[in-house]
DNA sequence: CGTAAATTTCAGACATTCCTGAAATTACGA
DNA sequence: TCGTAATTTCAGGAATGTCTGAAATTTACG
């Protein structure tokens, strides 16, 4: 399967930018691939277009649907697993922001939590400094209370909220 | 230099989190260390309380300072350079998301604002793909001016939009 | 200047992550 | 149950990223 050099030029540019964005270029390209794919594609087809081992993409595809990003159909006839991306890019970022704050931020999260507790019985450590961690905490908290509201707002109503952009500041003066 | 239980608890936990992070073990620790000191450290210092190279803390140091977290401080009659962290949690957050944003998402809006501009010569590539190519990039640029916008509302109106939480949805129906 | 402390550079050791290809396993139809 | 297609597992090679220690460079002061 040839490639048109638009979605030749995305796919390659999800490889690059992977690395920074943590997770490996296989696994970036094949979702960019199925992102962008009117229709489902069979592990022989992304292997033999992105030019990569027929294993690595069955690691990457398990990747990709442990995140919830890719998801498996049939096709009548046909033994072979198809597979899709979410195409909806709300529901991707939504995915996304979940997975990192789950792996980055909630760890921490409960670390800072358990030092706070014990910081009360550790006299070696200066107040000042049990204080920036709890106040470290406390911020965090308030973060991730806040993103775990907003992230049911209904869409339409995001949306608003979005292109408001600064001016809500106004309603709460 | 040796550090207190609740101290060395956090700096091992930020080093910890560095891969995840996208951060190097050492640029994590040192950061931390800096962060809790109460005192601004000299490299040598540094690179004797966590065991780490002194060539080692040097470069980790210019990462830091590059990413404006830390900087260099002098004492009245010493040579050596003293390196502090920012202490502003708030200041440190909006440097790392600027910093994500500048390195993650600005490199790819710049593509997609290309690619969309040459699709339009390209008869190949399906009108359903260049959609959703396009759709991609209007949504990317809207929570980019999302961002710029709220990044710059006043420290305390963020703290009490952000403890309205969900209910800021009430204001815009 | 000269020199000694402080800092930086950098080659290579070490560690980690990623990918491949062969072999094993599973799923399906005859 | 057998044979074949499809998929997965996994050992080891390739590529990348990180850290060290020695050497080079810079800086401050007599």
């Amino acid at each position: 399967m040839k490639l048109t050099p638009t979605v030749e030029r995305c796919v390659l540019h999800w490889g690059e930018m992977a690395g920074r964005w943590g997770i490996s270029r296989s696994v970036a390209q094949i979702h960019a691939l199925l992102f962008l794919s009117p229709t489902p594609l069979t592990a022989d087809d992304i292997a033999e277009t992105l030019n990569v081992a027929r294993s690595n993409v069955s690691v990457s595809l398990k990747e990709l649907q442990a995140w919830d990003l890719v998801n498996v159909t049939h096709v009548l006839g046909d033994r072979r697993d198809y597979f899709q991306a979410r195409k909806d890019i709300w529901e991707v970022l939504k995915t996304i922001v979940d997975g990192r704050k789950r792996r980055e931020i909630d760890p921490t999260l409960q670390m800072l939590r358990e030092t706070v507790g014990q910081a009360k019985q550790d006299a070696e450590t200066p107040q000042e400094v049990k204080d920036r961690i709890a106040n470290m905490l406390e911020f965090l908290e308030e973060m991730s209370n806040w993103y775990e509201q907003i992230r049911d707002i209904p869409r339409p109503t995001l949306l608003k909220l979005m292109r408001m952009g600064a001016r809500v500041a106004k309603v709460v003066g």
